[in-house]
DNA sequence: TCCAGGCGGATCGTTTTCGCACCACCCTTG
DNA sequence: CAAGGGTGGTGCGAAAACGATCCGCCTGGA
């Protein structure tokens, strides 16, 4: 008889193109990998792969098997997710997707709170790369900032959340000096990959020079209160910023809409419920903060 | 994540009602199977079965899982199937399933002549007990008398064979004794589950006194010999045996068709059509001795 | 009533599996 | 052309899984 654990090696090594990599995903040493390969071929009499110096490759019967083992993959994912959809105890693990900069700067005191209510919930953030995915159970609840509706995965549910407005910042400083008449060059903070907004248009200060180009929005806050220069940032970021300010003659920008998204049988837990209805009522209070309402005062 | 064959742990545990009827059938130790589904419920996080003295038997959430780990275990033996279906090399494994009395007393100088033929072939007779599911892969070729063709089951692919007939038969020497006017008891021997035939009545010859029961076969046909009465067979037993005779004044009985079973994929491999073809052409040869049409002369 | 045989569970050596380090190889890149 | 990062493959010691065995429990039949 096979090991049925051997199948889900083999999809780690279908999808990964390597043993090795297939061996990262799965949290093994790849020399794990190249047994199990090894036996669940010499189980099948039959060659899965063919064995390049560039990687494994599937062979056709690998690729008829392929789709068998997704469909295997599919099922013990469902199966999983059902067990988990059962799971009414308030003890338990509860992970939480969104984008990093929602996390620091706006809904952890909320998270804090919630877990300081629910001590008995594992709380887990996952706020660090990219998009966790929902449906491979990967988290249990996801935020995110959403500006087409008909972007939203269909078979997720979502719980829809406020506006999300952002606007152009600079160091509160900066711009007291510039009213002052004392004018210094003045530069756009950039994120690398992102680059100015088409929307992002100099106000009244005008910027000199090439970008400021940085990483991430960590070390463009940072960047923005040292006085580098004006950048874009969510309005709840740049007005809770007592040392930011918005440049005079800039409007603001829709980002998007933040949505609470959980997936079908999860979204029966117990866990889940509590925390979505908890932050749901949170986010209702953060509605003028976000859609940049509030902004500090010069 | 969850070890997959777990899965296979827990199908076989909900099977068999018992941690040690599954273990028997996974071919595994007990404690083996216990220290399995203890994880696959630590993993899941929920609890699968009530542990009974009388057993173990499904929860509520037990039930819900069977099902998508019964889709699970198709899936896998379609992917066995594929795989072997591919196989068309002539090394490798062909397993055979009939009932015992037709590997013992016609089939078996057949299968040896086609392992000489054929040496790569690994044959494996399984005659022991009652029916292998070809649909779960244990065999590849089942030879099974069928009585009404409708009870065929679908998904299998059926090559007919010859009709098979029975008759009743005893001791040779009996039977001349009775000629010479010598009579003795003469008892019903019968197959202790079966009893006597509905169609089977005594010809000249009479019987005396209760049956005389055996448990298999073997015993029976032994006991045919040692002269303790009649009994029913196939005719290729019967009339095959230099020992035996027909009992005077009784009619043969047909008992069904004989079939060549194989199953969907592995029907292409080519060892599977090589088996096929050749016992084909062989039962066609026998199909006047298992009709009953050349009986041994008085 | 008692005994046999089914069950789950715990313990203890032993076998198997795994992770680590290392090798040879290929390819790109500086 | 050499160096670095990628690949698959291999040997060895540690760790985990396993099988054998024993135990206590319950049930059904003699």
């Amino acid at each position: 008889m096979i090991d049925w654990d051997d199948i889900r090696y083999f999809l780690a090594v279908a999808r990964g193109g390597s043993v090795r990599s297939a061996a990262q995903s799965l949290g093994v040493n790849h020399a794990t990998v190249l047994r199990r390969i090894g036996q669940f071929e010499e189980r099948l009499g039959a060659q899965m792969f063919e064995k390049l110096p560039s990687g494994y490759r599937l062979t056709e019967a690998g690729e008829e098997v392929l789709e068998l083992a997704e469909q295997m993959r599919a099922t013990s994912h469902q199966l999983e997710t059902r067990v988990f959809g059962r799971d009414q105890t308030l003890r338990g693990p509860l992970r939480v997707t969104l984008a990093p900069p929602l996390a620091t700067h706006l809904l952890m005191p909320d998270f804090a709170d919630f877990a300081r209510l629910h001590p008995e919930i594992e709380m887990e953030i996952l706020s660090s790369g990219e998009l966790a995915n929902l449906t491979n159970r990967e988290a249990d609840v996801a935020i995110r900032v959403v500006y087409d509706r008909k972007t939203l995965p269909l078979n997720l549910h979502g719980l829809k959340g406020p506006d999300l407005f952002g606007g152009i910042y600079m160091s509160r400083d900066r711009l007291a000096a510039w009213r002052a008449g004392t004018p210094a060059p003045m530069r756009w903070i950039v994120i690398s990959m992102h680059g100015v907004p088409d929307w992002a248009h100099e106000g009244e200060v005008r910027t000199t020079g090439v970008p400021f180009r940085v990483t991430d929005i960590a070390a463009q806050i940072v960047a923005a209160r040292q006085g580098l220069g004006m950048t874009t940032l969510p309005c709840f970021v740049g007005d809770a910023d007592p040392l930011l300010a918005r440049v005079p003659g800039t409007a603001l920008h829709l980002y998007g809409t933040l949505w609470l998204l959980t997936q079908g049988e999860t979204r029966k837990t117990k866990r889940v419920r509590l925390f979505t209805e908890f932050l749901s009522r949170r986010l209702g209070a953060y509605a003028p903060l976000v859609a940049g309402l509030s902004p500090s005062r010069d």
